[in-house]
DNA sequence: CGCCTATTTGATCTGATTCAAACAATGTGG
DNA sequence: CCACATTGTTTGAATCAGATCAAATAGGCG
């Protein structure tokens, strides 16, 4: 249960000062942003490929995740989103959403009207720079993902995203003793991954049967962190995840 | 042989025209930045993962790749680059590339230090919405692209590319007669995305095969292009390319 | 308890890879 | 201007990783 004190925004401004550095007029300007919240419940679009929202979604508790469906039916989801993020800042540069929002376990989400961030990023304008940022971190986990999912072998890549989930959970604070709360179906990880639900199976049995990792009900357990980014040739380079790693 | 007139950021000027409508001012401030051109032969290295530039690289002329390299030695292509790019102006913002840069025909290429584009974009604040819409653009192709590796057969995403290519260099004002410049050897078809190209090859002959198109030296003739974007489910929306459907 | 959703197992099939070699086109130096 | 080297395309055959289909099992939860 979220303290009632906490601003909205609170998740966002952890997760900004997770790569950068904030000051306090910009933090109050945060703080200040007005936000419609609202529970809503799993497997619910956010917004739908086609539409020309006129507010943003800032995900304060649970996950959702950004996807698109083939002619013949088959999805893929693009990235998965966790609290903090505002997975379609997008749209306040690109009028026609390409893709859609939705989320995938029951969520906590704010909703931010465009002008209300124009106006933010005219008053601070070096949270364009931040959210800018941002975005191209986000492209960085696209490449990532496109060269799993074209030129990596099945278990490369299960292993790989269950470092990237692990890693990223961990820098917004909610590892604690090598586990992370994950609420993923394999048939998520399947479309995220371009595998079938059937063979994400059977490659997380082999990835268990190697002793690298415990994954049951919503919580993961890395048991060997060497050894399960070795087996998903992982390298946390991409996420940008180290401040002092920014541009000048 | 380009016109010594010419200024070397034309091309991008004409590139973002395409997609924004610029001022006089804006334009003006485009043209009188310093940039060092350069010919380049191809299969070259711009830029490298890990490498942490200090400038940008400007497409003038000839076609350029971003790529990455798997442990085992494969690669993914993550986008092509035509004249008026410039893909590597993320590196303003994220200090450490986390992929490479590669040219794949000879190119003409302009160098831009890093503090030119920031006092651009200091006195042009309105420039940076432009470049951070370039890179969000940048971004829903690399989701395309995703869709297509993780979730449609060899023969949909060959005619996809296809497409994509065909759709971005017709933007530019390079299509004439249904005609492209298109210099692309199956291989990189293949490493873009995600087949080898034996089966890039077959692929080929069965869209030559239909009618579609034919694809022989530096040049792709769409023959009939209701059937070929029907064949790669290809729906133009996600290039951003109409201004009227940019955000206000 | 019974329903619904998610995981697991088994058997079969196939799109795409791999390996290997021939061929074609382009460019180079003598 | 030809011989040769290089790079890209094409063909054929064998193999395999992962998909598909179908059904059983296991968890959660009202």
């Amino acid at each position: 249960m979220a303290r009632l004190s906490q601003s909205p925004t609170q998740a966002l401004i952890t997760k900004l000062e997770s790569i950068t550095d904030l000051t306090p007029g910009e933090i109050d300007a945060l703080r200040a942003l007005p936000v419609r919240v609202q529970e809503v419940r799993d497997d619910q679009d956010l917004v739908r490929e086609g539409d020309r929202p006129t507010h943003c979604c800032l995900v304060i508790e649970g996950f959702v995740a950004r996807y698109k469906v083939t002619d013949k039916g088959k999805r893929q989801i693009f990235s998965f989103h966790t609290p903090g993020d505002i997975p379609d800042v997008l749209s306040l540069q690109l009028k026609t959403l390409d893709h859609s929002l939705g989320t995938i376990t029951p969520c906590t989400v704010g909703f931010i009207q465009h002008e209300h961030l124009r106006e933010l990023f005219q008053r601070q304008p070096r949270l364009t720079d931040v959210f800018w940022r941002e975005t191209l971190i986000d492209a960085a986990i696209f490449r990532e993902w496109m060269l799993g999912i074209g030129r990596r072998d099945a278990k490369t890549r299960v292993a790989h995203l269950l470092c990237e989930m692990f890693t990223r959970l961990k820098a917004v604070g909610l590892e604690k003793n090598n586990t992370v709360p994950l609420s993923l179906t394999q048939n998520e990880v399947g479309d995220a991954l371009g595998l079938s639900t059937v063979h994400v199976n059977r490659t997380l049995q082999a990835l268990r049967g190697d002793s690298l990792l415990v994954w049951e009900g919503r919580t993961l357990t890395v048991l060997d962190w060497g050894r399960l980014a070795e087996a998903g040739e992982f390298d946390k380079g991409y996420l940008h995840l180290d401040r002092k790693n920014r541009a000048a």
